[in-house]
DNA sequence: CTTTCTACCGAACGGTCGGTCTGCTAATGT
DNA sequence: ACATTAGCAGACCGACCGTTCGGTAGAAAG
């Protein structure tokens, strides 16, 4: 096997492993079981544990956070703009049901620097919303309210679909994220 | 000291260390430098490390699911109704920051009998969500869609919260509860 | 004063962990 | 034909873990 695709599987079987039994209660043996080498041989291609860890997540919220941009960057009425902020933060989460589940359980785990940098990007977002509900306020679209509260409650509501979306279930995707782009401007609205 | 103060002494560090730094991460030892005892005298009140996470929770989600129970059972139309359940669910989550930061990261840490009883009572909570918003729906409080979906929504915000709020900062737990109670109802009305 | 019981200490145990080191093997370059 | 190196196995280390246990100071009971 090639030593990327070898590289990838490890992050892949160390994703899975982190979500099923949390960060320290995983085992290198484990990981090294899962991908067919030995404890040490890991060694060769990762430096450590926690920089295994951080890896996982590498490019993943900047990617969402990329889309977002140009959700928000597109003309629109406030409300538009929100559902397609919406959609593209839901369905980042759906998509990396596993990493956003690993990163909100170990996240105080995480370095120093590695954790101001994801803080960076998930504050980012969160002005994305920010803006769109200020915006909508101040042209009537939304009803007038704190707009911090009103964020937190809309990202509460899109991240906790880690916790209870099952793939290959009722809902697809898609289904989930446009309910909840329309439940979303519901809850801002007059 | 007595020994009933002891045990709560012991809770208290626990609950603090296990949310500081995770229940896996967490030793024995830092709980005894805590609590100002030897790491064996632990033994002396608990039978071992994971009996002492369940205990945790004892109580704490029966006693919001009674308040809940009484918020739903008094008349009123829907709208009050679901008020009533979401105030009663924030402030619940709100007296409970540490446990239910420690639940939501441990739960896969809990032996399954443990884990029953508290999904149980979860699911008693999420009943009452689901109940109140189907009969809004059919007596036309509420705009017609997926009510599963709606619930889980709602309980996405609610309890979302513990991620956020901060014990004397900005907003009081009341001011938190009101407003997310009101949201709760704009995001189901027509 | 003696016995009993409570609350606790200190040491140790078996085991697991992340991580290191040495060296073999097969492929690659020259 | 030879040297080099990537890729990996397997033994190993020191640290630390949860847990157990013999023992004991001091209060309470008799």
């Amino acid at each position: 096997m090639r030593a990327a695709d070898r590289e990838t599987a490890i992050r892949a079987a160390a994703l899975r492993i982190f979500r099923r039994k949390g960060y320290d209660a995983a085992s290198m043996q484990e990981i090294a079981d899962a991908v067919g080498l030995n404890k040490g041989s890991l060694y060769y291609y990762i430096s450590s544990k926690q920089e295994l860890l951080v890896r996982l997540f590498e490019g993943r919220a900047e990617q969402v956070l990329g889309e977002m941009d140009t959700a928000a960057s597109r003309p629109g009425t406030p409300r538009e703009r929100l559902r397609a902020i919406v959609r593209v933060y839901v369905l980042g989460v759906l998509r990396n049901l596993d990493a956003v589940h690993v990163y909100v359980r170990e996240e105080h785990s995480f370095p120093r620097t590695a954790l101001q940098q994801v803080r960076r990007t998930h504050q980012a977002m969160r002005d994305h919303f920010e803006r769109v509900i200020v915006d909508g306020m101040r042209q009537g679209d939304f009803v007038e309210r704190d707009s911090k509260l009103a964020t937190l409650a809309l990202l509460g509501t899109c991240t906790w679909v880690h916790r209870w979306y099952r793939p290959g279930g009722r809902l697809t995707e898609t289904a989930v994220a446009d309910d909840f782009a329309e439940r979303a401007v519901r809850m801002l609205c007059a």
